[in-house]
DNA sequence: GCTTTGTGATTGAACGTTCATTCAGTCCGA
DNA sequence: TCGGACTGAATGAACGTTCAATCACAAAGC
């Protein structure tokens, strides 16, 4: 029970670390084996194929997000509060798993993220809504579509994160630039 | 002369359209020359492999996209009426080419966009560049890295386009919420 | 306690397919 | 007649997937 399920993580581990670095398709499954210390075979005993592989990192990442930044959230708080860490956190997840970033960035725009699997229930995407749901209830945002706020809201983080990542020696000094688009967005949809 | 342009431009659009349907494995060498109603061999003759191949159309996709916006571009106006300009017009290009729309976003984040490649000089990239820090010379827009706004604003644009593709039903009545997003960007922008 | 049997995970060589790339031969315009 | 573009069958490497054999271990039988 117990070590099947490491072996799973172990997996979808292994063909995280190598999708960041190669990409979907320079990561062949037998190097996925091979980096996980299984056998090729063994990793049809937990997928049915290698897309289902790559769908099942993606509902891994949605869920280990989810976890994150759920966990750090805290409803006492001021709603304006709450979207501050709500930001920091996921840039903060991002930074401290390069891959699950590098992975999730690239699965987004690709052939892979389909229609059904943008309209199957999904852990983050899930909680990002019903969070911005709930800031327009208590009146602190705009009342705009919660879908669209979430997109809007992970979409900025996520290029942040990526400019980051890409002119990080040209940046050093300024990163209170890419601060500065945090409030900026709260600044547009606050009421 | 003449016709060889034109066949390399044939190339790459069909490769294009073949790589916003099924991604860029789903597009192999051959099917992209049966598109294109040339033989797998002449694909060679213009470009030194398909990596390469996936270049040029790169290089080609921002090349029209800087075209299309750079053309609609009017320095008369103020600043505010050319960035809402500058956003509408992106936009619509976007719409009018969908495969070169669902290209882009898969290529800027697919590890085809390399180090290299970023710091490569590209024709929309350097022309929004450009634009942004025009905007900040005349004092319409906050002082903040002109490479960091362009990125911001073209993120954004990207990310609009896609929530209109993916939830066309769902949001048909309410459009009016995405051109808000606009207002929103440029609210934070300006000084 | 020891052996047998059954179950299901694991292995990795082998298979068949797909695909990028090559090249000997052909075509065509100058 | 020459030179370069063009063709498309051939090549061979890469890869996803399968499967017969092996292994680990627990339950059953003695």
């Amino acid at each position: 029970m117990h070590s099947l399920l490491d072996k799973k993580k172990c997996i979808i581990q292994s063909a995280l670390d190598l999708i960041q670095e190669h990409g979907f398709h320079g990561c062949p499954v037998s190097m996925v084996a091979k980096n996980a210390g299984v056998a090729a075979g063994t990793i049809y005993t937990y997928f049915e194929n290698k897309d289902s592989l790559i769908i099942g990192i993606y509902e891994y990442v949605a869920e280990e997000i989810k976890k994150y930044v759920a966990e750090r959230d805290d409803a006492s708080l001021t709603f304006k509060d709450r979207f501050y860490n709500y930001w920091k956190n996921l840039t903060d997840f991002y930074e401290l798993n390069p891959s699950a970033y590098g992975f999730y960035d690239q699965f987004l725009n690709s052939p892979f993220n389909s229609e059904e699997i943008q309209h199957k229930p999904n852990a983050w995407l899930d909680f990002a809504y019903a969070f911005f749901e709930e800031g327009i209830k208590l009146g602190e945002i705009k009342e705009l579509n919660p879908i669209v706020l979430s997109i809007l809201v992970n979409t900025n983080v996520n290029s942040i994160v990526r400019i980051k990542k890409n002119f990080k020696k040209k940046l050093a000094r300024n990163n209170m630039e890419l601060d500065e688009i945090s409030h900026l967005i709260w600044d547009g949809i606050k009421t």
